[in-house]
RNA sequence: GCCCGGGUGGCGGAAUUGGUAGACGCAGCAGACUCAAAAUCUGCCGUUCGCAAGGAUGUGCUGGUUCGAUUCCAGUCCCGGGCACCA
């Protein structure tokens, strides 16, 4: 074989891998561990694109290098494979979820073996997975059986907290409720309870708890849909009006793990985009609830600004408020009325996204606790009444919204901080100082905060407190394809399934028509309905919080995951994936791991040590131009001569830019077969434009196709080569056989065309080692630092002077192999693998070769010399060179003279290893 | 509106700590080999002035710091992403 013939090659090791089981990992090693994991994919329909397996590659890249490095490497793939898309496919095609998943499944596996993966498919997962499953179900009755320890700040068993109660009532453990109507109670009452009552209680604290809450509700539809279903108040399908419906619904209190899941970022490495996210999405305050007095009643509000007190000058409720009813005076009543049924007429979206200030006033005034002041209280939809207290105090010359609200409505603006207020905007300054505040006249508003806290405690008209913007998780879904709740409805208690009962299996159904009332489908089956079950099933992120777990022990029918393996395998070192799961999934499965932390489940409370997001790639659009009202098209360049409509064509047919006529006239079933083209130097020319990659857009590329074509470690090298993994980048199909190319030419230094075989056993000279070296110590690097695009230049330039040098040694090719094995594993083990004599060392557990830095050690430097910092010249001088001989070999130099004019130079700037410069 | 990223040749990108801007590749141009094509190889390739040697200019824009700025600072424009009345 002379030729690379990559087909063949491709096929062969991978046959040859599959059957050594070369990729099967064990949890005993002396080796130290290394886990890298991929965000598993949800097994669409519409297959592959060039722009999923990116982030594929890169894991499968770091892993190998890891492998070569020594470490004992975790690389499991799996699928989250229940969800939406295939209900809903279910439903229109009358196929089961399991079957098309399966399918999707299979096309799915089919397009990464081709890649050549080193993944572990021993240990592959499916979500849907009975086996599976049956430990998703298992860890949410461990959190059904936990309540959160607020002041041990961990969860704990729920039957610790029954003997609290038991013992001494709820005075150590506070509702987390504040709404619930009791809030306290005693020993004595606790035990006096009913078990109904007991339960309806302990559903407050559990981690894993049954409220109620609102769903979008589609009356036409028959069905829930989530929040992206619905726009403008209306079904995304069909356009049916949706309206918000109380339901029964599961939650998960993440809230309690607020703060933890913001320190825990300390302690990750996440990029620090990511880490904003997060810590935005989970949006900690810390301010003080103040009580007002209006008239009896009592009006809290919650605010970041106490010290801002004294410059209240009006009250805001949310519409939703409860004391609304209450304080609404006689004359005021029909104008709030009005404004209530206005409210009430939109929905939540319209009420988010309107801009304008409205509101009005309830008749009601508040006092003001420290100047006695009386304030007007107003309701207005712009406060939310699940957010604080649902209720503010307006402050306008510090807060624009408020602001905003007082010239709307003509409300007197008292300004507290002198200059800073300019009169026309506000100013949420803290550095002012304060006036026309009473006692705090003259203290800088920083330093006011914690002094008017303490006030506000020691009058006991309020307290500091910290607030989050995150809510609790719903954890239902009124749909079919997803993890059934390990749940019986008794006389309207949850009753936990046992563990031996478990799994409670997915029944099959008929219909995927939705429940009635809202219910899902599992409503509808008398068997299930009969044995009181649960009729909701789990989310998508269900499954895709613990995944990364059972990758572990796979296989366990005993524990979700053993621990001592999870003691070995630990956090996941490297995880990749897309910035899209950034709130959602990593949020989620950090509370379930500091969740299974805390009942001493697992030995550590972050998943995820490292978090890798990688870019999208972005389609290539071509553009032909029909001239308008015509069956003729235009080429590029001279489209503005004419009326012309641009329509996509299909990427595939078009080389670089030039259109493929006859494949054009074939495409869309002949439907351009007769059409006419205008063309340049007897070319059609497309036009180009970046955009999202989608089949409507005619702009997808297919892995299989280019795989097909270059070969497997051509196309993998070259999704490297694109640019950094960490950004979005347009797809280039042309581009890739420029990395084609360079296997070709690396292919060539072992096997000449005409003569064969041509690596040899002469030592090399120090040039040659000196190139191996070098790419030794860059690969190693940049590898390292997810760098994979330079690794890829510096694989090119290797081979470009090593082809210069016609050097064939195979002390240095083989090296070479050895570092290339994780960016092209097939090329590098078939040339490997005759290199030795087709032995069975496979190059896969070679070790990555060390670097000997004297081979690299440069003893002098051509240092570029600028004259006032513009360079002008090269010099060559030894590296040991002091100041004053570099000086002196300066002034001798003739284009030195010759900028200097004569002139004596005022300074000469040496840095070593860098540069000269010389200024005159 | 707020918060993050990012603007470098015709294109994707490189320049790791302030030190030769444009590595590597694509596209393009010229040439060699060939009956021809493919494959391969060689040279050129930011803009501009110049026959050339060489010079000027150049990393979105305007300033600043520095012997020296793609890199640091201030302002500004544009693009991408996230959040969206969060008190």
């Amino acid at each position: 074989m002379m030729e690379y013939q990559f087909r063949d090659i491709e096929k062969k090791w991978q046959q040859r891998w599959k059957d050594s089981k070369a990729y099967k990992v064990s949890n005993q090693s002396n080796r130290p561990k290394y886990y890298v994991l991929d965000m598993f994919p949800y097994p669409s329909g519409a297959g592959l694109h060039v722009g999923h397996p990116l982030g594929y590659i890169a894991s499968d890249i770091f892993s190998r290098f890891k492998r070569l490095q020594g470490f004992n490497v975790l690389h499991p793939m799996g699928y989250d494979a229940f969800g939406l898309p295939a209900e809903q496919y279910a439903i229109e095609h009358g196929i089961h979820p399991a079957i098309s998943t399966d399918n999707n499944i299979n096309n799915f596996r089919r397009q990464l073996d081709n890649i050549g993966f080193c993944f572990d498919w021993h240990r592959e997962i499916r979500t849907s997975d009975a086996g599976y499953y049956k430990w998703t179900q298992w860890i949410f009755l461990q959190l059904f059986h936990a309540y959160y320890d607020r002041s041990e700040r961990r969860a704990r068993p729920i039957s610790q907290l029954v003997e609290a109660f038991e013992k001494s009532g709820n005075v150590s453990h506070p509702l987390p409720n504040a709404q619930y109507p009791v809030q306290s109670f005693t020993a004595e009452e606790w035990n006096s309870f009913k078990e109904k009552e007991r339960q309806d209680l302990l559903m407050e604290y559990r981690l894993a708890y049954c409220g109620t809450g609102e769903v979008n509700w589609c009356e036409a539809l028959g069905t829930v849909l989530a929040n992206d279903e619905v726009v403008n108040g209306v079904s995304e399908r069909g356009g049916h009006p949706v309206v918000k419906k109380k339901l029964r619904q599961w939650y998960l209190r993440i809230t309690a793990y607020a703060d933890r899941l913001l320190e825990g970022l300390d302690k990750v490495e996440f990029s620090d985009a990511m880490k904003e996210m997060q810590t935005n999405w989970i949006g900690r305050s810390e301010g003080a609830e103040v009580n007002f007095a209006v008239g009896s009643e009592e009006l809290a509000v919650y605010t970041t600004r106490p010290d801002t007190i004294f410059g209240v000058d009006f009250m805001v409720l949310a519409p939703e408020h409860e004391l609304v009813q209450q304080i609404t005076t006689d004359e005021q009543r029909s104008a709030v009325e009005n404004y209530l049924d206005y409210v009430n007429s939109r929905s939540e979206r319209e009420r988010m996204a309107e801009k304008k200030i409205s509101g009005v006033f309830t008749g009601a005034y508040a006092i003001n606790p420290f100047s006695e002041k009386k304030i007007p209280v107003w309701i207005s939809e712009y406060v939310l009444a699940g957010y604080g207290t649902g209720a503010i105090m307006g402050v306008p010359c510090g807060d624009q919204r408020d602001h905003a609200f007082a010239r709307h409505f003509s409300i007197p603006i008292t300004n507290i901080i002198g200059q800073y207020y300019n009169g026309e905007e506000a100013n949420p300054t803290k550095e002012a100082i304060l006036e026309n505040s009473g006692f705090l006249d003259g203290m800088v508003m920083k330093d006011a905060m914690p002094f008017i806290i303490n006030k506000i405690e020691e009058k006991g008209i309020g307290k500091r407190k910290v607030n989050f913007k995150m809510r609790d998780a719903a954890f239902s879904r009124q749909r079919y394809w997803g993890e059934p709740f390990p749940i019986k409805w008794v006389d309207g208690i949850a009753n936990p399934l046992k563990e031996s009962e478990l799994p409670l299996e997915l029944p099959h159904v008929d219909t995927y028509k939705p429940g009635p009332e809202g219910e899902g489908p599992l409503a509808n089956i008398p068997s299930w309905v009969e044995q009181e079950l649960e009729t909701n099933t789990m989310p998508g992120y269900a499954g895709s919080s613990w995944y990364f777990l059972r990758y572990m022990d796979p296989h366990n029918d005993q524990e979700f995951c053993n621990r001592a393996v999870s003691d070995y395998w630990n956090q996941v070192d490297l995880y990749i994936g897309g910035t899209e799961h950034a709130v959602g999934h990593l949020l989620y499965s950090r509370m379930w791991t500091k969740a299974l932390f805390d009942l001493g489940h697992i030995g550590f409370e972050e998943p995820f040590r490292r978090l890798l997001n990688q870019g999208m790639i972005q389609g290539s659009s071509r553009f032909v131009y029909r001239i308008a009202g015509k069956n003729e098209f235009v080429s590029y360049g001279l489209k503005d001569q004419y009326d012309t409509q641009a329509i996509h064509v299909d990427v595939n047919m078009v080389d670089g830019v030039e259109l493929d006529l006859e494949q054009f006239k074939k495409w869309r079933g002949g439907e351009y077969a007769q059409a006419g083209f205008i063309l340049e130097n007897g070319k059609y020319l497309c036009g180009v434009e970046t955009e999202k990659m989608s089949k409507s857009k005619f702009n997808t590329v297919n892995p299989d196709d280019l795989v097909q074509k270059y070969g497997a470690d051509t196309f993998r090298m070259y999704e490297m080569f694109l640019g950094p993994v960490e950004v979005s980048k347009p797809w280039d199909t042309k581009g890739i056989e420029g990395v084609h190319r360079f296997l070709k030419k690396l292919w060539r230094l072992f096997y000449d065309e005409q003569k064969g075989k041509q690596w040899t056993d002469s030592p090399a000279t120090d040039a040659e080692k000196k190139i191996l070296h070098k790419t030794i110590k860059k690969i190693g690097e940049d590898t390292e630092r997810f760098s994979f695009n330079t690794c890829v230049s510096a694989f090119m330039i290797c081979v470009n002077e090593l082809s210069e040098l016609k050097c064939y040694k195979k002390e240095i090719l083989e090296p070479l192999l050895v570092l290339l094995t994780p960016y092209a594993p097939h090329i590098a083990e078939e040339l490997y693998s005759a290199l030795n004599g087709n032995s069975d060392q496979s190059v896969l557990d070679a070790s990555f070769p060390a670097l000997q830095e004297n081979y690299i050690k440069e003893t002098s430097k051509a240092y570029p010399v600028a004259i006032n910092g513009k360079t002008r010249t090269e010099l060559t001088i030894e590296l040991s060179a002091s100041q004053q001989e570099v000086e002196e070999l300066l002034l001798k130099d003739a284009v030195v003279q010759k900028w200097l004019d004569g002139k004596a130079p005022k300074k000469i700037i040496y840095v070593k290893n860098k540069m000269i410069n010389v200024v005159v």
